[in-house]
DNA sequence: TAGATTGTTAATCGATTAACAATC
DNA sequence: TAGATTGTTAATCGATTAACAATC
């Protein structure tokens, strides 16, 4: 496999792809369009058929893509076959939420274990994973050769939990701490932004807002 | 004011300008120039300076821009002035996270009041804010005039409560459930993807892990 | 003055959309 | 066959980066 670079927008757009496909009735068509995918998803058809066109050559004129083949072809190529093992550090409400929400696994990704400071917390399971203390996190990571962790401590400690989990192997952050993170070339920093989520949202709200007067 | 656009990227870069203008040591330097913001944040220069002039004309060369001034023109632009009152849907784990994020206000968003279909929650505090019963929702948001929906229900319940949110004269709506909703034109739906973050990430760590071979 | 920093114009880059020939 | 759908090439669009004159 090569280590191919389709665009990071199509990238993005293949989980919706696949949950798209796995929405489908069962007993339904053997065969899907680009062009119904397309509308299903409200997105340019131009643009579907070169995604797919991308991580799938099964698309056929007149017929489209054999609906199993083509989830198939996708999954592949995110690698969603091999289920990779993260860690979650930071059990406050936002950790939790992310141990509780169910779709990980579907996506790929398991949470094996959760890490907090607080002490009397570890050995308690939250939502099913078990909370261990954080002075453990570069042990569990380096014994269980983990490659993704999840940030969700106060902003203050992340850049500390990042550079464990670096230290310790970890390739593939995602950040919910609002602060930048420092690491290495070869390691991915995801941020996942809620400000700039609501200066999209504000700004909307004060054009339309001024519009209607 | 100009219902005035700039572009998308500028306006998600502003409240990372905002947040680290506020970080700086009140007692530091009276002035603060573009490429410094540019060299803290990690970001081009000239792109900074180019956001930074969109919203503020007060940089002088050679000097920068008074921090200060920057600073309220940036906030001034975002409409973080005037507090919006926004509503929360759905008091389940990513609920009660977004409800105990303490950043929000700091953005010009106030969560007035959470709701969810459980009865028994109904009169209850989430980090305190009041839970009241879905049924209240659209009394609510038109009694207080509520332009803001936070949607964090299940999947199946999204629409419906989206629907609802808009029938009461909301106008942007953040959602966190894993679906596209189908809404006015002059409704803005900003989509909080994380299926989409998980794809970069594990695409990320295919070609990591594949290159080290 | 010298040179750091600004704002702007032009070039580049990446992604989307339009146009269209190929094909089942 | 006719026409729906594919994949691809070219045009457009939006954002970033490079180059540079203006200025304090």
């Amino acid at each position: 496999m090569q280590p191919s670079s389709i665009p990071l927008q199509t990238l993005k757009r293949l989980p919706l792809y696949v949950k798209y496909l796995k929405s489908l009735p069962q007993n339904g068509a053997l065969n899907i369009s680009a062009t119904a995918i397309a509308e299903a998803l409200s997105l340019n058809s131009v643009q579907v058929r070169k995604d797919l066109a991308l991580v799938s050559s099964g698309g056929r004129p007149r017929i489209g893509y054999i609906t199993q083949d083509l989830l198939f072809d996708i999954e592949q190529y995110l690698g969603y076959g091999d289920t990779r093992s993260a860690v979650l550090v930071g059990t406050g409400n936002l950790g939790k939420a992310l141990l509780s929400y169910k779709g990980f696994s579907q996506y790929g990704l398991e949470i094996v274990a959760a890490f907090d400071t607080d002490p009397t917390l570890a050995g308690t399971f939250v939502h099913g994973t078990r909370v261990l203390n954080a002075q453990k996190l570069s042990d569990l990571c380096k014994r269980m050769n983990i490659r993704t962790g999840i940030i969700t401590v106060p902003e203050s400690a992340a850049q500390r939990v990042c550079d464990t989990l670096v230290e310790s192997g970890v390739l593939a952050i995602w950040n919910f701490a609002p602060t930048k993170l420092k690491v290495p070339q070869n390691v991915l920093v995801l941020n996942e932004n809620m400000a700039s989520s609501l200066a999209v949202l504000s700004k909307h709200l004060n054009e339309q807002l001024y519009e209607a007067k």
